[in-house]
DNA sequence: TCAAATCCATTCATTTTCAATCAATTTTAA
DNA sequence: TTAAAATTGATTGAAAATGAATGGATTTGA
């Protein structure tokens, strides 16, 4: 994770919350406590907060000034663009899947209440927007798996069972022209595989640093899905547009 | 908990009370005297209150502000005095149930996660926490209630027959010796049933509102649960304590 | 007033958190 | 490609926070 993304988590977190604990914020960032504690020094510094014993405490500054941090990052940008895009491949009344993740956490900000679309998901971390939102959603039942947000496991498979999707929209950690989609984690990779078996159309929202990346459990092959991305390298557009639909969205 | 939220609770506290006990912030706070009177210490030295014999009153200075604002902070403090006891009923390693609502939530802070639980929850708003928490937890899956927060409707009974409860938490709109339990929402009535049915023990949080009010949509008779509250006028005392288990915790 | 009960400050051992440092890795620049 | 710079996680002794115990002070009520 990078160091902008983290400070932002940190300030994000500090926005809904008043005080956090250093804990709190390793288990959020998956990092070491050296490394939040390098962080608080720097935003401390910056004025962002203030640290107290064991974490850090809201400052009435900075932060409470509307979305500065947010979407400024290089890499958010990138992952704005691609799920604006996807976002807009949604038509009216359709029923929609939306995984776990970032890339498909930023699609949301693109929905609106009056197209009257269903989402059911499985990001613990998209039910809050969701709500603000208005948008009608549902939520797979079952584990809750702290790092990533995701509910996972048998019951998150059952409960998905009750519902077909008109599109599923799906972030993965590698695209290998032979190897296929795929995640670290087999149960997140059972959840994808499901979604993707009970959709009519599926995309898979990827940044350029997932091309050629092979991960741990493979979630389908290649043609099942159409990918969804902002750049690509001459020699991979070869490869890719000939075994399957990728739209290339131009900055 | 950081010190410096303790700090902020004693003040919240005393913004409401004029006075309070020790004994009062170490069972508000679930901590020892020792650390309270460190608490009190540094306040006062800050000038954010005077210590008395046995507590601390509230000073003209800092914190003069009358700042009514704070209704809830009231029956925050006084569901916060509920939930913890109920918490104290849970067992290692007991798979309990926690409904949405305010005063569930409050329970989690008491929740820890060496005891080896595991928790079921239709409450969107207690995921955060949970997570943070470490806590071994499942949400149950469905539709997700913007206004409460909680996942309803038929896949969410789907979603609930995969578990068994040893114990289960349910809050309440209406507790009546005649009509039993009531909630607005025949939706949540619905869940919450399916809750007791799925649970050995069935605990209902109340603060004193709850009592002799009726709400649209019952959800069991009132011999269906273990009531657990704060304080009871004398005269439901008698009509309460034939019908039902009922247990009543003291400020 | 006196005795019992409660409350308090102090101390101590334990646990948690902290800052500083270092080696390893990654990123950047040349 | 190589070297410099930045980032990271682990380690370590110091500092801070915590809960319990002790004995002295204060309050209470008979």
């Amino acid at each position: 994770m990078l160091t902008v993304e983290r400070h932002k988590l940190i300030i994000e977190k500090l926005k809904e919350k008043q005080v956090v604990t250093i804990q709190e914020l390793v288990k959020l960032t998956n990092t070491s406590e050296s490394t939040i504690r390098r962080d608080l020094a720097f935003l401390e510094k910056e004025k962002y907060l203030k640290r107290v014993h064991g974490g850090a405490e809201r400052l009435q500054g900075k932060l409470a000034e509307p979305d500065v941090a947010e979407k400024s990052t290089k890499f958010i940008q990138e992952k704005r663009i691609i799920a604006k895009h996807a976002a807009s491949l949604i038509e009216k009344g359709d029923c929609i899947f939306l995984d776990a993740g970032t890339t498909i956490h930023q699609m949301i900000d693109f929905l609106t209440k009056d197209q009257n679309i269903v989402v059911v998901t499985n990001g613990l971390h998209h039910i809050d927007k969701l709500l603000k939102k208005g948008i009608r959603s549902y939520v797979v039942g079952g584990f809750m798996k702290p790092t990533t947000g995701a509910v996972i496991g048998n019951g998150a498979l059952l409960s998905m069972n009750q519902y077909r999707f008109d599109k599923c929209f799906l972030g993965v950690n590698g695209i290998h022209s032979e190897f296929g989609y795929t995640t670290p984690d087999p149960e997140e990779a059972a959840v994808k595989q499901r979604a993707i078996q009970l959709a009519r159309d599926t995309y898979v929202l990827a940044d350029h640093s997932k091309f050629n990346e092979i991960s741990f459990a493979k979630i389908a092959d290649i043609s099942a899905a159409t990918i969804i991305t902002d750049q690509l390298q001459i020699e991979q557009q070869d490869l890719f547009l000939q075994k399957t639909n990728i739209e290339v969205v131009e900055q």
